[in-house]
Formats: structure tokens, sequence, C-alpha cells
RNA sequence: GGCGGCGUAGCCAAGUGGUAAGGCAGUGGUCUGCAAAACCAUUAUUCAGCGGUUCAAAUCCGCUCGCCGCCUCCA
């Protein structure tokens, strides 16, 4: 046997990489593993930069409030950068607003605003959705309006060398100059049908299939001040060619993921990458994940089908974001989310079988240990996350809480945990909840108010006088507190009020 | 027409070669002043259909049916 002594008591040794280095390949969150659209495979997850990430999501327009499939691709980014920086990363992340487009330069125009003005207030709007929906604060919010200057010196990049033309003042992308046009999407060119769902009557392109750069302003543009001189006239940029440039601007030619709508991928995604590749000659991204879509009976929630439910709708019936957030995070991000309000419904209790365990745990007073609710724990807490890791398989990870839930219920029903084991339940239930961002696990707030209450209904009780206890319980319920007897005595818990 | 995806219990949904996780709803029970919660038990001989490969198929292969998305200026 060999001991060793340090003379400071080993800490400079034991901090050494040596020793850090193996514990990090030991945690359960070491390797992740995210399905690429690139390969169609899952992938364990390598940033080019150890310990950073970069990190792109296509933001929504500037013109509408926030509908559920907006909140749908806002919270599957929101899990891809809670579960990155659970994992250690530094995550830059980045989340455009598209504000100059023919959506926003109309809408302007109807509400008799500038586009300015019009897009702001819509911005304003989303962010405090993301709020509500408690989405992580991102690094920065580009608006296409602020990197015009980029995306024209993009255009002539193009132009210059070869992959981009000038016709009647407009500017499109030669996609016979660029080889590997259809890597991302799969879509073979020689089999598809232009024109199927736009007119190309408006356009002038030499090849149907190739894609507007810049645009040439039109007369209500020029009269409205919309629009950016450059050598080949007035013109505005076009949607592709600004994702492109903010990219490009904050996250430097190749980031290592970029995430979106599936219904985004054919023809934004693999235009956005044909043009920052044609430059640099570098894939924009390393990993493309695509969420699928948010359904309302069956079919896409869109303007176009005339079948959208907005945030705000959602609240004014009565549900809280938390609710919207626990609905919209169960399904797995490469499934469609049928949307329903029966389902929300689904969901709620569900949060509430949740707040019901959460809130009997914060105010259960230190008892004697159980044997075996650490297992319990660990069990859970390696089973939640090698699930999250796994291509954010959220399925496995609710199922490993559920069943701690269900084995660790009748624990507390029974008062048997001490107080070092409740602290390490909610220390594993905050590293948990620091991905999900559905419970509520602050210190039991049992106000002195409300524990006389409570202690008056259980006095009534015992003298069964159960007109009165009722009524306390009626009083509870006004200030959001409910009251439930368990054999051990009564157990309160706080129910979110309806707006 | 092309490309991609999906089809598992009343509903949501995991499972990609070894004999069907989890949640909601339901049913029976324990507990209870009532209510609620919690607990126990129970709920798919079967994975859209047909055929094939295999000792073994929800999982692999082929065909069929149904649904969804995209096809270059809706985002």
């Amino acid at each position: 046997m060999l001991v060793a002594i340090f003379p400071d008591g080993g800490e400079k040794y034991l901090s050494t990489e040596l020793f850090t280095k193996q514990e990090a390949e030991d945690s359960p969150q070491a390797e992740l593993r995210f399905f690429n659209t690139l390969s169609r495979k899952k992938e364990v997850f390598k940033p080019i930069v150890p310990d950073t990430v970069t990190f792109y999501a296509c933001g929504p327009t500037a013109h509408e409030l926030a509908h559920l499939a907006h909140c749908r691709r806002f919270m599957v980014a929101d899990l891809i950068h809670r579960v990155l920086a659970l994992a250690g990363y530094q995550v830059k992340f980045y989340m455009n607003f598209t504000d100059l487009d023919d959506n926003t330069i109309q809408g302007a125009a109807k509400n008799k605003e500038s586009l300015a003005g019009f897009t702001d207030t819509h911005i304003q709007e989303f962010k405090q959705d993301l709020a509500t929906l408690e989405v992580l604060e991102a690094t920065g919010y580009p608006r296409a309006s602020e990197h015009v200057p980029a995306m024209i010196a993009l255009a002539k990049k193009l132009v210059d060398k070869g992959y981009a033309y000038e016709k009647h003042g407009s500017i499109y992308f030669d996609i016979s100059k660029f080889a590997k046009y259809g890597k991302l999407s799969g879509v073979d060119l020689s089999k598809i049908q232009v024109g199927r769902t736009v007119d190309l009557d408006d356009y002038e392109k030499e090849n149907p299939v190739d894609f507007t750069l810049l645009k040439r302003s039109t007369l209500s543009e020029l009269k409205g001040g919309i629009f950016f001189a450059t050598e080949w006239g007035n013109m505005r940029p076009g949607w592709h060619i600004e994702c492109a440039a903010m990219t490009l601007d904050l996250l430097g030619e190749t980031m290592d993921i970029h995430t979106s709508g599936r219904d985004l991928l054919f023809p934004h995604h693999e235009n956005e990458n044909a043009i920052a590749e044609a430059i640099t000659g570098k894939p924009l991204a390393n990993f493309w994940l695509h969420s699928e879509l948010l359904l309302m009976d069956g079919k896409k929630m869109s303007a176009d089908n005339q079948n959208i439910v907005t945030l705000r709708d959602v609240l004014g019936r009565g549900y809280t974001g938390r609710e919207m957030r626990y609905f919209l995070i169960r399904t797995h991000y490469r499934k469609p989310i049928n949307f329903s309000f029966r389902s929300l419904d689904a969901a709620r209790k569900n949060l509430q079988r949740l707040d019901g365990f959460v809130g009997k745990l914060l105010c259960l007073p230190p008892g004697l240990p159980h044997p075996e609710v650490a297992a319990y724990l660990s069990d859970m807490e390696g089973r939640f996350f090698s699930a999250m890791d796994d291509d954010l398989n959220v399925s496995k990870a609710f199922a490993a809480l559920f069943d701690f839930v269900k084995k660790t219920n009748p624990i507390l029903s029974q008062g048997l945990l001490d107080r070092e084991q409740k602290d390490y339940i909610l220390e594993a239930l905050g590293r948990v909840n620091s991905v999900l961002r559905i419970m509520r696990l602050k210190e039991c707030p049992l106000a002195p108010e409300i524990d006389r209450l409570i202690r008056d209904r259980e006095k009534a009780r015992k003298q069964k006088d159960w007109h009165k206890a009722d009524g306390v319980r009626q009083e509870l319920a006004q200030k959001g507190i409910e009251v439930v007897d368990t054999a051990t005595g009564p157990v309160w818990k706080e129910v979110e009020k309806k707006k």
C-alpha cells in the first residue's frame, strides 16, 4: 500500500487536468448526441472550439403575435440551449427577428406606421412571450434591418465570384454554379416541379430554380423610404441572404448548431447554406437540428391554413405559460404535436401531479432517514440525463421522473426523509429543472397567516365543526392554497391562480 | 410527379432484432366528516394491412393503404 502525503493536503494535485478530465468523462452528460439533418443520423456532438457552442435559431417575422407553432420552435431551441448549458458549455446563442420582408412592409403600410415602429412593437410582444415561456435569454436577437450592408456585401461577393447575376435590377443566386446544392435538404433538382407553389411570372430569373438575393425595390417601397442604394440600383434583401449574413456576422464561417422548423428546410436552409458555403467554402453549420411541426386538427398551424392559436389566446383561456411550456416540451422535437385544448388539459394534470409532489416535499418536516430513497434518486437522475443527452429523448426522461415520483410519494406521506435526503432530492430536481423549467422548487412559502388558517381548520376539525373547517378551506382556496388531509395531517399546495 | 416524415391501448407516447416504458382517462379496493390526495390492483397475446428474412420482428426487406410537410418571394 502506498500513502502519499501532500504538503497542502493534495488540493493542488487533485485539481490538475488529470483528475478533472476524468471526472468530466465519468459524468452522465459528458456525451451529447443529436440527430443531424445533414447525415440523417444521430451523431456525437463535438463543438468546433472545446467548451463553447455557437448556436443559431431562425426567429419569427415581426408582423404578428407568436402562435403555438412559433412557440414550439422557441421551446426546442430552449431545450437544446439548456442541455448544452448544463453539460458545461458556454453557449453563444442568437435568434433573429425578420423585420424586413414583404409581411412587415405590408403590415406597417396597413397600420399606417413606420416599418421600424411596426416591427419594434411586434418584437417587444415576442420577447414578452419568450419570458412567459421561461425561455432562456439569448446572447443576442439580431434584426435583419441592422445587417443590410453585410447582405449587400455578400451579394457583391457572390456576383464577383460568379455565383450570382443581376437581371432587371434584382440579384439572383445561380444554383447551377454551386455543385453541393441539395446536400442539406436532399432535393433532386432534375425532378423538382418548379412553379408548383410560386407564380413564376412574377420573376425574371434566367433559370426558374434560382432564388432571389436582392430584390429591386417597388414603387411603394421607394415612396416609403424602404430601399438601399447599391451599385445595381435601389434594392431590398431577400429572406435567405438575411439569415446567411446575420449568422456569418455573429457566429463566423461555421457554427456548431443551426436549428429551426422542418418546414423551413427547403428552400430556406438549403439556400442559406448555399450562400454561405459558396463564399467561405465551408459548411454554414456542422449540425442542423430540425423540429417537427405543430398541427391543429391534423394540419400545420399557419396563417395560410387559418388555424392559428396564439400564446395570448391560450393565456386568455386561463392556462399559464408554464403549462404551455410543459405541453410543448413533453413531445420529442422530431415528432409532430397535434394541438388541442383537450390535450393541454391532460398536460395540466401531469403538471399538477408534479406540483403535488414538489409541494409536499418542500413543506415536509424532517424525519427519520429512508434507506432506499438515495438509490431511487440516483437511478432517476441517471436515466433522466442519459435520455436527454440522447437527442433530447424527453419521453424517456419524463418516465424516469414520474417513476421517481411514484416511488417517493408514499415515503413522503409517511414522513420518512431526513433533512439531508430532502436536500439531495431538491438538488437533483434542481438540475432536472434547469433543463425543464416546469417545477416550482422555491422554499415552502408557508406564510404565517396561512399557517394560522391551517391550524384553525385543524382545531375545527378536531371539534367536528365541519362547517367552520370547510369555510376555512374556502378562504384558503381564494388565496390560492389547496389543503389536502392525509393520514399524517394536513398538506397544502399552491394552486396556480387562473387568470 | 419528386423528396422527407409518420401510423404502438379510449387519448398522448417510449421502445429500431430477444418477448410491449411512462402519463392522462377508466375500473375495483384501502383511506376519509366531506372533498381531495396518496397507495394497491387492473387495463395491447399485440404494434395500419399483407407477404418475406430469422431460432426470434413493433424493430430488417418488399408491396399496399391512410395521414402530414416541402418543392425556390408565407414565414
